[in-house]
DNA sequence: GTCTATAGTGCGATAGAC
DNA sequence: GTCTATCGCACTATAGAC
């Protein structure tokens, strides 16, 4: 009888590779070194990701939906309260670089490393960032901005500010006051009399 | 007697690999690729540079001494009025991710190419970050804000925040609201009743 | 394992200033 | 013609994609 495949050999070589690629960057990595760490063989690898494009893309294609997956339990955490919501990520995005394993945002680093605007990753990158713009764009409108995209835009350009920030000056540098300038712009725009403590 | 060497050679060659490095990333460009568009040997670029390492460093140096020449004149345009010039210094950084030739801030981008702390590309990276808070924190403190660190770091956030969501978005992406922001910061940090139009 | 690309080395040929 | 800066190419070693 034949062996049958193992299961989760995908997801295993996907955890290897997003955590090569997210620590030291895509072209930093090897597909060899992948191999190495997963204890896997060339060929099953091969099978799963024809390509390390492949592989990049899967890789880019699973952290957004941990984008969505975390806004979702940030959004569910404040229930009928889209502007809470908004600094909710904000203060989410703080967390993330200022974890121990941030090493720069996912989507900044590939598409700077990609910069074929044709390069699958590059493509990726700039469509979770359009998805997330209009995510924030409605988010504000649901807190009744005054010009919710104005908001909306604001508040991912201080995320872009605290990602970026981040990865180079660490959790201590400007990244830090990101939260109180998103506070301050919510309620600002928003007319709340006492913004969020 | 001999022939002459040239001259600007090293100059040649770093403009042609700045072009280069810029426009693609470091590790995306190789260093026959450098020689081919300068149309010298490789000989000369290897006893200018001997690695190319060295010519990382070389052009990251070039390109901190462009943003002091940059940001000088800036200062210059709006003598002692340093709440202006830290508006101009974000009003610069605005014209630059608009111009045809950005493609995404040179330090942001090479210290996530190299992320070894200790790779030269990565220290230069950090130093010139760490120069520009300085600076900004200096502005702040000049131009009597309350709380000149809060307000440098802001400028710095909003600054780092065009840059990146510049890169990935363009200048009509998030990148657009960085100055309003900054104006308003500046105002509000500094009690001016009628702030710059 | 195979094929390609890349960093870096070395040397003979050539081009140009005297 | 002499002398040298520089080119152009061949070469090694290493790494990477597949």
């Amino acid at each position: 009888m034949a062996r049958r495949p193992a299961a989760g050999t995908r997801e295993r070589i996907l955890k290897v590779a997003g955590d090569l690629f997210s620590r030291n960057g895509v072209r930093a990595v090897g597909v060899q070194q992948v191999i190495d760490e997963s204890g896997l063989g060339k060929s099953l690898l091969y099978r799963e990701f024809p390509s390390k494009d492949d592989l990049v893309v899967a890789w880019l294609h699973e952290m957004r939906s941990v984008w969505w997956e975390a806004t979702g339990q940030v959004i569910a955490r404040y229930p009928g309260d889209p502007a809470r919501q908004l600094l909710g990520i904000v203060e989410m995005v703080r967390d993330e670089v200022s974890a121990r394993d941030y090493f720069g945002c996912v989507y900044h680093t590939t598409s700077s490393e990609f910069r074929d605007p044709q390069h699958p990753g590059h493509q990726e990158s700039v469509q979770h960032a359009r998805e997330i713009r209009d995510q924030l764009r409605d988010l504000a409108r649901a807190a009744g901005a005054d010009n919710p995209d104005e908001l909306g835009d604001a508040i991912l350009l201080i995320i872009d500010g605290i990602y970026a920030s981040g990865a180079v000056l660490g959790p201590s540098g400007p990244a830090r006051v990101g939260v109180q300038l998103a506070r301050q712009l919510i309620a600002q725009h928003c007319h709340q009399e006492e913004p969020y403590s």
